[in-house]
DNA sequence: ACCTGTAACCTCTCGTTTAG
DNA sequence: CTAAACGAGAGGTTACAGGT
């Protein structure tokens, strides 16, 4: 999908890139080779050429930092094809409060497609246990992460950082008209969730680990499988709205 | 070359939505 | 409960293309 997309140039819109498709130009690699395009003038397509070519450059290294910066947030999912088998769904749970209000990250979880794991405060939380997990993928995978998770954990946890394209799975179901959280989408969606954590929300997670932290070990283990549900269901959910995202754009129209 | 009409992009604010 | 960021919508602005 993302050698098909045009939007990541400034001043390319959807109406554009949907033009050009229909032009025939559907890759980098055609719009770089076109003489010359009627709609577009000759001094901008210099300039859109040299960005197409550092964007390929980009892609033979599979460089996720390039494309972090250089694609607005809201086109990141276009990413998704290339890099999902270097990705990993994050999700965190935290005491309920807000960083510099007594906040603090009780549980990060992280789950690559096949392996799930996940980082206990207390136990084998730190930045340095985190960091050294994160680097090990090029795409994040979050459901509201940008709004929460992310700005959560740079504020809570100093050192961290993230510097690859990040899909966030809900601006996506919005954008297709999908109301309500990571639950009733599971639902909506049909992917089924473990019977212990089924009717569980975010609250719920605040308060088992205020049981784990008076001596409950059940408590910790159904936290840990909560959060563990939370990131696997959204590997799967992510995929699916992925191919209904690219769908929406039209581009099968013109392939 | 210049001017004008049109189309689409950008910026801003506001309200909605989600997370634990 | 609270904070934050995106989406929607409106208005302003840029830039292209065609006519004179």
């Amino acid at each position: 999908m993302i050698r098909n997309t045009f939007s990541i140039l400034n001043g390319i819109g959807d109406k554009l890139e949907r033009k050009l498709w229909g032009a025939g130009i559907l890759t980098w690699d055609k719009f770089i080779g076109a003489p010359d395009i009627t709609f577009i003038s000759a001094h901008k397509k210099t300039f859109f050429d040299e960005s197409l070519s550092s964007a390929l450059n980009a892609l033979d290294h599979a460089d996720a930092a390039y494309f972090a910066r250089a694609i607005k947030r809201r086109d990141h999912w276009r990413l998704y094809d290339i890099f999902k088998e270097e990705s990993a769904c994050l999700d965190i749970e935290t005491n309920g409060f807000m960083p510099g209000s007594g906040g603090v990250v009780t549980v990060i979880g992280i789950y690559d497609g096949f392996d799930y794991k996940c980082f206990i405060r207390d136990e084998n939380l730190t930045a340095e246990s985190v960091m050294e997990e994160i680097s090990r993928y090029k795409y994040l995978i979050t459901f509201y992460g940008s709004g929460f998770d992310i700005p959560y954990l740079l504020r809570a946890i100093p050192g961290l950082k993230f510097d690859i394209p990040h899909f966030d799975v809900c601006f996506g179901t919005r954008r297709l008209g999908f109301r309500g959280g990571l639950k009733r989408l599971e639902s909506e969606l049909g992917i089924a969730r473990d019977e212990i954590v089924k009717d569980m929300n975010g609250y719920d997670a605040v308060k088992l680990w205020e049981h784990a932290q008076r001596g409950s070990s059940d408590a910790l283990k159904i936290l840990k499988l909560y959060n563990k549900e939370d990131t696997v269901n959204l590997y799967a959910i992510a995929g699916i709205v992925y191919q209904r995202l690219r769908t929406q754009t039209g581009i099968e129209h013109y392939l």
